[in-house]
RNA sequence: GGACGGGUGGGUGAGUGGCUAAAACCAGCAGACUGUAAAUCUGCCGCUCCUUGCGGGCUACGGAGGUUCGAAUCCUCCCCCGUCCA
């Protein structure tokens, strides 16, 4: 399954990034903890590089011991990017994070460090190296005239007005998948075209870099035993008093991060609803279920180089050693303009 | 010991004679997803066979028996659980 390159050690580690025509990026791909931020950091240490977070929801400031942020010694002296970028009452999107991923890509260029990215968020991932389509932001306006015209109707008349709008999409999308059909309607509606015309119309790919995608795939069985441990971890850690915290300063409750799995649970319970344990083991149930989303999506992502376990397991950080070695290698020769 | 109430598919729980392999929800499995994506949505979900069809067979509503053309649904006995009375 793994048939990692052969290379000599320690060539690796001092070619040079600058003055390439094409940069070299790793992009870690995996489901929540399998080992992302572990394999980033080794990898960032051995081959001069910064970590880069590709994950929707370590960019909130505030939530950081439920969203697995790595934590200062997790570093390991490794500068970390693109976290803490917003405050939870703020609608972060793909193509935010497109926007602030490239400048930071940009930086780490010109100063010749790896980026090596993080991949939690698979559409992030997408958004940055495929590109979005040429459409314009969310309207926060338009959406709550929609979202009001949903309510006052049905859901069906959400898909009724897409069905007019772009018959196309209307196919395409489920007659309930509310925040699709929005997302539809409001581009036709600040385009003045049908969405699929405009997802035809194409992206905008990421230019100038060439990725190195390396997936991280331990046997699900072994992944989910994880997720149980590292939920109970989190715990001791104290996400109970984090989220206290944040409620006690007063982060809205209806604010994004709040959603996100975990923070939704334990509020519950600090609300008096359900018992610790009840909300610990139905965090471990939605961390998993996540997962599996994550696998289902990283499977179809192209040209992944995967790891059959987890990022912190040195069989694996050596696999993957040799991999983004033997890449910057074979880079570094094809690339004619090296100083 | 007595009086009620109850035992339904992995869980909760509808269903009181045929339209019921059995609602709904949860869990589980698989999938989709181009600006909220840790979100959202979709399919499957007793076993089995094939010419994969609103197909066939088998098993199933605590257990055993019975009534009936037909029972998760009615009757009898038994077992178990809960509440109350002793």
């Amino acid at each position: 399954m793994s048939t990692a390159p052969k290379l000599t050690p320690n060539q690796s580690e001092e070619l040079a990034i600058a003055g390439r025509d094409s940069l070299p990026l790793v992009a870690i791909v995996g489901p929540t903890a399998s080992g992302k931020s572990a394999l980033a950091v080794s990898l960032a240490r051995k081959f001069k590089g910064e970590v880069l977070a590709c994950d929707s929801t370590q960019v909130y400031r505030g939530f950081d011991i439920g969203t697995s942020k790595p934590t200062l010694e997790e570093r390991r002296g490794v500068a970390h990017h693109l976290l803490d970028l917003v405050d939870p009452d703020f609608p972060f999107t793909a193509g935010e994070y497109r926007s602030r991923a490239v400048a930071v890509l940009n930086d780490l260029g010109h100063r010749a460090r790896l980026s090596i990215l993080t991949v939690g968020t698979g559409l992030y991932l997408r958004a940055l190296l495929e590109g979005l389509a040429d459409a314009p932001a969310r309207s926060e306006e338009l959406r709550a005239r929609l979202e009001a015209g949903a309510n006052a109707h049905s859901l069906q008349y959400l898909h009724r007005v897409l069905r007019r709008l772009d018959p196309e999409a209307a196919l395409r999308i489920g007659s309930r998948d509310r925040p699709k059909m929005i997302r539809a309607i409001e581009v036709c509606l600040l385009t003045g075209r049908p969405l699929s015309e405009v997802h035809r119309a194409g992206r905008t790919p990421l230019e100038g870099y060439q990725p190195i995608k390396v997936g991280l795939q331990p046997p699900r069985a072994a992944l989910y035993d994880r997720i149980e441990r590292r939920t109970r971890t989190m715990l001791e850690r104290g996400w109970l008093d984090e989220v206290a915290g944040l409620v006690r300063n007063g982060v809205p409750q209806n604010s994004k991060p709040f959603d996100f799995i975990g923070y939704s649970e334990l509020r519950a319970h600090l609300e008096g609803t359900v018992t610790l344990a009840a909300a610990t083991k139905a965090i471990a149930q939605a961390t998993r279920r996540y997962a599996k989303r994550q696998v289902t999506w990283f499977r179809k992502e192209s040209l992944v180089h995967w790891l059959p376990g987890f990022g912190d397991d040195p069989a694996i950080v050596a696999a993957a050693e040799r991999l983004v070695a033997g890449h910057l290698k074979t880079s570094a020769k094809s690339s004619p303009a090296s100083t």
